[in-house]
DNA sequence: AGGTATTCACATGAAACTATTCTCTGAGTTAGG
DNA sequence: TAACTCAGAGAATAGTTTCATGTGAATACCTGT
């Protein structure tokens, strides 16, 4: 019976008349063959790396912008038709992509180091060696292939914040004891106040040029939007105003396209599913609440287990009352730490997990003063009361309370 | 009534402590000559 | 014998606690009318 049911759910599966012709259209690590609206910026940033071409060592490059401003998908794709024309010429052209974000890859000095060394062919032991010699054997399999090398670092904040300035320092420095190669650095970040940070010699060098990608509007949105949709959707299913509807959510919040790009599969996966024959603009607001949802679930999940204790804490209180005072917060947080077992934190601690938690953005507080009765935090929450009950549910799961 | 002093309940800061993660060094191991 | 690996020492870092100080306004307490 059940094994029936599965191949006849695979057979519905196949014989479906899915809306999607090409669903990977969709999906962010798309590259698309031409990168729209951001003419500007890949002229600039072009004219800026060609020297390569001709063995010059092109200047340092920074590039920032929010997310979803296409600071990736631009930089990636003018590298790769950089190096099409190089392998094309023959010319010694080495173009390398890291993302520093990946944990346990490249956020660090020495496994930036030890990466970029086993890409030039080098491999270095995960740990074990004094960082200079790994810049040592990094700074040989550079020098050994004599070209000149673009080293893209994707969300270079991210390193900084890890590792420190030094190894920026110490790249843009490695150039000057190079002799047969140069080595471009070219980092991307989409917070734009990181720079202010740095050291100034790092800032001047790492920033010999730089190319500001300002948010989409809603209307680039659109084209970009249409241009993927004619791809990934078979004729004739986007219903009227769909588009623009995604747009308009995303022109909102800073111009993501990246998020509009997300809403716009999603709807459709919502379509699919239901056997639609169009999608129209309730499948989008049922994305829209569908992305929201699991981007709450996300950032509570990878929470430490304290903070979900105090995220928990909150939600009963709020479900109970309509206020919730740090000091409430804090006694029902310690009755659940006793339930549970944990060692409670501080309320000096706990403050500034309330504190961090706004940060994030999932609830929002303003200091009030009672008078006589002191003087707290009251804290609001951002999160759709529609969404309450199961993010209730998710921590309690989490955190096996009953 | 009007003024000011007090007081509450935490906010906010800084320093000190602690546990974890990184980096480095030397000893042991391996492999090539 | 040179290159590689690895464990353990020491340094760096993130997370927390401890101690100290700051804050805004309701209330208590004056003071003079």
């Amino acid at each position: 019976m059940e094994k029936k049911g599965i191949v006849s759910f695979f057979e519905d599966f196949l014989n479906n008349q899915s809306l999607f012709v090409d669903r990977n259209v969709l999906l962010s690590s798309y590259m698309p063959e031409t990168v729209k609206h951001r003419e500007k910026e890949i002229n600039k940033i072009a004219n800026i790396l060609a020297p390569a071409l001709k063995h010059q060592k092109p200047s340092n490059l920074f590039v920032y912008g929010n997310t979803g401003t296409g600071k990736t998908l631009t930089t990636k794709h003018i590298a790769d038709n950089l190096s099409l024309v190089s392998k094309d010429k023959k010319i010694a052209l080495k173009i390398i992509y890291i993302n520093c974000k990946l944990k346990r890859v490249a956020d660090t000095e020495y496994r930036l180091l030890a990466q970029l060394a086993g890409l030039f062919g080098k491999a270095i032991p995960v740990t074990g060696l004094p960082t200079d010699e790994v810049y040592r054997a990094f700074y040989d399999a550079v020098e050994r292939q004599s070209a000149i090398v673009i080293l893209i670092l994707d969300e270079i904040d991210q390193l900084i914040k890890r590792a420190g300035d030094g190894i920026l320092y110490n790249l843009t420095r490695i150039n000057e004891e190079l002799k047969n190669s140069k080595i471009s650095l070219v980092g991307i970040s989409n917070n734009t106040t990181f720079i202010e940070n740095l050291d100034v010699r790092v800032k001047s060098s790492l920033s010999e040029e730089d190319v500001l990608f300002a948010p989409y509007n809603a209307l680039e949105i659109q084209g970009i939007l249409r241009e993927r949709a004619s791809k990934a959707f078979k004729a004739n299913v986007l219903g009227q105003g769909v588009i623009e509807k995604c747009a308009a959510y995303v022109a909102r919040e800073y111009g993501d396209a990246r998020k509009a790009i997300d809403l716009l599969r999603v709807a459709g996966e919502i379509a699919d599913r239901r056997k639609d024959k169009t999608i129209n603009t309730e499948h989008i607001d049922e994305a829209e609440e569908k992305l929201e949802r699991e981007k709450i679930f996300d950032i509570i999940k990878t929470q430490p287990k304290q903070f979900q204790l105090v995220l928990f804490s909150i939600l009963s209180i709020k479900s109970n009352s309509n206020s919730a005072y740090t000091g409430e917060i804090y006694d029902f947080y310690k009755k659940l730490c006793f339930k549970t077992g944990l060692r409670p934190l501080t309320q000096r601690r706990v403050s500034d997990i309330i504190g961090e938690f706004e940060l994030i953005g999932i609830i929002s507080t303003r200091t009030i003063s009672k008078g006589r009765y002191g003087r707290t935090r009251e804290v609001v929450l951002s999160v759709p009361s529609s969404l309450l009950p199961l993010t209730k549910k998710i921590l309690e799961e989490g955190l096996s309370l009953t």
